[in-house]
RNA sequence: GGAGACGUCGCAUAGUCCGGUCGAGUGCACCACCCUGCUAAGGUGGAGUCCCCGCAAGGGGACCGAGGGUUCAAAUCCCUCCGUCUCCGCCA
């Protein structure tokens, strides 16, 4: 949710973040008036309900043979006193819901437009080339008998797969390998829960325009989360965080789910889009006023992961329109994935400001003991996606992988996974 | 799944049966000051969150797990939901 003061204060800034993402201003006016008539519904309830406190305090204190008239009296104030309170709390509703539709405001320097309009920031890293006719992530992960997707659709239909024997090692080791990363730069890691309550679910953004994203319980009312910043996100809702020791840093492990509405016909060979995989995701609760500095950390984080992985990438500050309602600034890292000659993405990290905290009540105390909502960012620090780019950057002319060095100890010192002989 | 107990201001508790004098007492912790040569103890005062009006000083409203209801008036009475604990059964 974004700031109601700044919206009372700089409504132009705010219809220019909108225009940025392609989403109407007017949504601006309408907030503003719905801002004005809650408050003045507010005042109109509040007064008549300071009257009433009042005569509500004579009638305590009057003698009993009075008390029947002076009740006879307030009786009309009560039911007035109703209908404001009714008045005040409706138009309270549809301030909410005219903020609420408001994207978060974008950080200068993020490109306008959609989803073509990024900006890449840089190319790292020599793109493979091979003497050979390099394979698909598939192919190689079915001749290493790593990924098998025809017993996932049998199991649990299109999207589903196994992953088997180097396919597993080689996911746990990303993962491990991931956690060690973020262990050493001061994360906590948090194993989270992947059925949340709607409540949640909406306070985090996600039910929003993408709600036909998210697989629903209904027998139960619990929703499956895509990622665990939904839960790392709800985690510390309605509380005052001490930030004085300096940001709370969070390592995320979650099993993800996601329906992939919409994207029928996308991606439906091997494990690039998947209903359901795992995923390492970071999550800081910060001060607003180093937010930015601390995107930029999670940004190396996750350039380093690459890297250290022989991945090659670029990394793009996302167009306005594409940045989802709570971010106001994102990264994607894109691996280069062979086969496809195009980059892919595989990591993302958002700076959303105070607007997911907002609306999660997530505060902290500033030097002067005011409470003001933190700033929250998210970026994802291993997926199972990354599995393609690994196969396949690392492919050898005998359809063997070479794993990269960083992530033998994770997997008991193998050092290439050989393709098994049927 | 069955039976019961409970959810109050950071923590611990009082208040709920008998509705108004309760936004709410007490202890601990906390902050400021005072006193005591240190430590311990003691004294005085202050402290919650959100919102509205106001340049400000200040005034006002809401909040006793959440949401409804009864009433002139609800922490207190009624209903629904959520959560915690105990016992029984069941599964492991």
């Amino acid at each position: 949710m974004i700031d109601p003061v700044l919206l009372r204060e700089n409504p132009d800034l705010i219809r220019r973040s909108q225009e940025a993402r392609g989403d109407s201003p007017d949504l601006v006016d309408d907030a503003l008036n719905a801002d004005s008539e809650r408050r003045a519904a507010i005042t109109e309830f509040e007064s008549l309900r300071a009257e009433q406190n009042a005569f509500g305090k004579r009638v305590a204190s009057a003698p009993q043979e009075e008390k029947k008239e002076l009740v006879a009296q307030v009786q009309q104030l009560a039911a007035k006193v109703k209908q404001a309170q009714a008045q005040a709390s409706a138009a309270e509703e549809r301030f909410e819901t005219a903020v609420r539709s408001i994207g978060n405001v974008i950080i200068e320097g993020v490109p306008a437009g959609g989803e073509d309009d990024f900006v890449t920031l840089r190319e790292v890293g020599r793109i493979p080339s091979f003497d050979f006719e390099p394979l698909d992530h598939l192919e190689l992960g079915e001749r290493l008998d790593a990924i098998d997707m025809a017993r996932g659709a049998k199991v649990s239909g299109a999207r589903f797969y196994f992953l088997k024997g180097v396919g597993a090692r080689l996911e746990i080791g990303l993962m491990n390998y991931a956690l060690a990363v973020a262990l050493e730069n001061g994360f906590t890691p948090l194993i989270t829960p992947t059925l949340v309550k709607p409540e949640i679910m909406q306070g985090t953004g996600f039910l929003g325009a993408h709600a036909d994203e998210i697989y629903h319980l209904g027998t139960d009312d619990l929703y499956l989360t895509g990622t665990s910043e939904v839960a790392l996100a709800g985690y510390h809702s309605d509380e005052i965080l001490d930030l004085e020791p300096g940001p709370l840093r969070y390592a995320g492990w979650s099993t993800c789910f996601r329906r992939e509405a919409g994207s029928g016909g996308k991606d439906t060979r091997g494990i690039i889009r998947v209903h359901q995989f795992n995923k390492l995701e970071m999550f800081v609760y910060t001060r607003p006023e180093d937010a930015e500095t601390e995107h930029l950390r999670l940004l190396a984080l996750q350039e380093q992961m690459l890297q250290s992985l022989g991945l090659a990438y670029r990394v793009i500050d996302t167009a306005a329109g594409d940045l989802g309602s709570s971010a106001a600034r994102k990264y994607d890292v894109e691996a280069w994935v062979p086969t496809q000659g195009r980059y892919r993405e595989l990591t993302s990290t958002s700076n959303c400001t105070t607007f997911q905290a907002r609306r999660l009540q997530t505060r902290y105390r500033t030097e002067n003991g005011k409470t003001t909502p933190v700033a929250t960012l998210n970026g994802t620090l291993a997926t199972t996606r990354w599995l393609v780019a690994l196969l396949e950057t690392h492919q050898r002319a005998d359809g063997s992988v070479t794993v990269p060095e960083v992530l033998r100890p994770y997997l008991g010192g193998l050092e290439v996974l050989q393709p098994v002989v049927k």
